[in-house]
Order: C-alpha cells, then sequence, then structure tokens
DNA sequence: ATTATATTTCGTTGTGTGTCGAAATATGAT
DNA sequence: ATCATATTTCGACACACAACGAAATATAAT
C-alpha cells in the first residue's frame, strides 16, 4: 500500500522516471524539478522508504538511483509498470529533456551546483 | 498520471480489489467499507473516471466492475500491477472476508440493503 | 401522482500532506 | 579549527482532498 501512495504523487513518480538513465544526486534533481531542496529530499526518502529507490552516499552527495535486483519484486513490478504506463506522458519527456540540460551544466559554476564525480 | 493519483488512496484501490470477483452496486460496497454511500460513489467515481472501471446502470443500483478488453491497456496494466502487488495484503483478504458476508446478506431485510438482481 | 429507494451532487468540515525556510547534521576543503 | 556545501530534519503554512450530511436526481413501486 505504501507503494500506491508513494507513486500517488506526482512529483514523486517523476523523479522516479527521471532515474531510468542512472543514479543522480539530490541537488541534481532539485534543479530539474524547481522545488525547495527540502523538498527534493522529502520525497526521495519516501520513495526510498517504499522500495522504490536505492541510495549510495559520496561525500556530501547523496546519489539516488533506480533499486537493482536486490529490490523486493513489489517494487520491481511497481517500476516497471510506471515506465511502461507513463512512458508516452509529455511531462516526462520534458523532464527527460531538462534533465539533459541539467547534466549538461557546469559542475562548478552552478549556484544549484551538479555533483557528479 | 491520473491512475497512479486514483490508485494513491488506500479505500480506493481496495474497493478496486474487492471487484476481483465481479461486480457490485454502490451499496454493497458501502456496507463493506463502512463509509458513507456519498463517499463511496466518490471514490468509484474517481477510479471509473480514470479508467479503472466500468460501469452499468440497472434500475436505480449501479453497478461497478472491472474493465473488459475494451479498456485501454494503460488501465488493464494498473489493474494487473495493482491485483498482483497487493495479492499477499492482509488488509485485502480481509475486505474479501467480509465481502462474502456481504454478499449473503438477505437482501430485502438490509437497511444498507444488498441490491443484486 | 405519490412514495420509497439508490445514487449522485453540493457545501462544509477536518485532516493529511506538499511546500517552503531555517536550523541542524554531515562531510569536504582551507 | 574554521569555513563551505550537500542533505536532512523541523516547524509552520497553505492547499488538496477525504469524509460526512443534506439536498437533488433518477427510477421503481404503490
Amino acid at each position: 500500500m505504501a507503494l500506491a501512495k508513494a507513486l500517488g504523487d506526482e512529483n514523486r513518480i517523476r523523479m522516479l522516471l527521471a532515474l531510468q538513465d542512472g543514479e543522480l544526486c539530490v541537488c541534481q534533481i532539485t534543479e530539474l524539478f524547481g522545488l525547495a531542496a527540502s523538498t527534493t529530499s522529502k520525497h526521495l526518502s519516501i520513495l526510498y522508504q517504499a522500495g522504490l529507490l536505492d541510495s549510495r552516499k559520496h561525500g556530501r552527495w547523496m546519489y539516488y538511483s533506480l533499486p537493482g535486483k536486490t529490490a523486493p519484486t513489489a517494487a520491481r513490478e511497481a517500476i516497471r509498470w510506471a515506465v511502461k504506463a507513463l512512458a508516452e506522458d509529455p511531462k516526462i519527456a520534458e523532464d527527460a529533456a531538462r534533465l539533459k540540460k541539467v547534466l549538461a551544466m557546469d559542475p562548478i559554476e552552478l549556484c544549484k551546483r551538479q555533483c557528479r564525480s
């Protein structure tokens, strides 16, 4: 039931799908969606607690990613459904496009800096 | 996205799964969950608008059921996921048990009467 | 036509929760 | 040690929405 609830929020499900191409850190996702960092963190925490995300801490950066095979099958099936269900959604496509820009941003100069590696 | 939101409410997803064994009318679902009739109606309406339910009016009774093959595949996949994801959920099992009692109730005498046929 | 009943619509109320900013925590850099 | 930065936690607020009861609608029964 926590799964369904976690996926019930638009921003959360979009965050989940934004991770399809690999892990992102909180500040990247924050930049991507234009939310407060604390809000982003909360959403990611909810997804994580529902088993929908893996996390990895590296220095000050917290990376979230779609879970691997270790994840409970219920969570993996939920993700597979979400990916399929929203494959055509224009908002998801826009998110993907914006994500490219975020990934291309100069990691140093950024106020909301991109934090890769 | 409406799909995920519709499934994000606990009562709604339980109502959906309660329809696994066939159509039910609003008063039966109302009895099953102990909610106000108007609340039940609203939930069913939201599920219906998301494409997750079929409906059929027969006399004064409104029957809701899981959609057939005519339904959009997105909705059908959502239902398949929900059924699978909550197959083991104790609340769903309790709902199914209570449903049996509701179906066994005397259709005539019931205050919240069962309304079959 | 009138009455009874099933459902929906509407208005209201209360709770949940998404959002933010500020403070706290954690870690890296100087 | 001090400072900078990434994230989380906390408190407050606003808005969404689930719940109810009452009124409205629809249909059957008398």
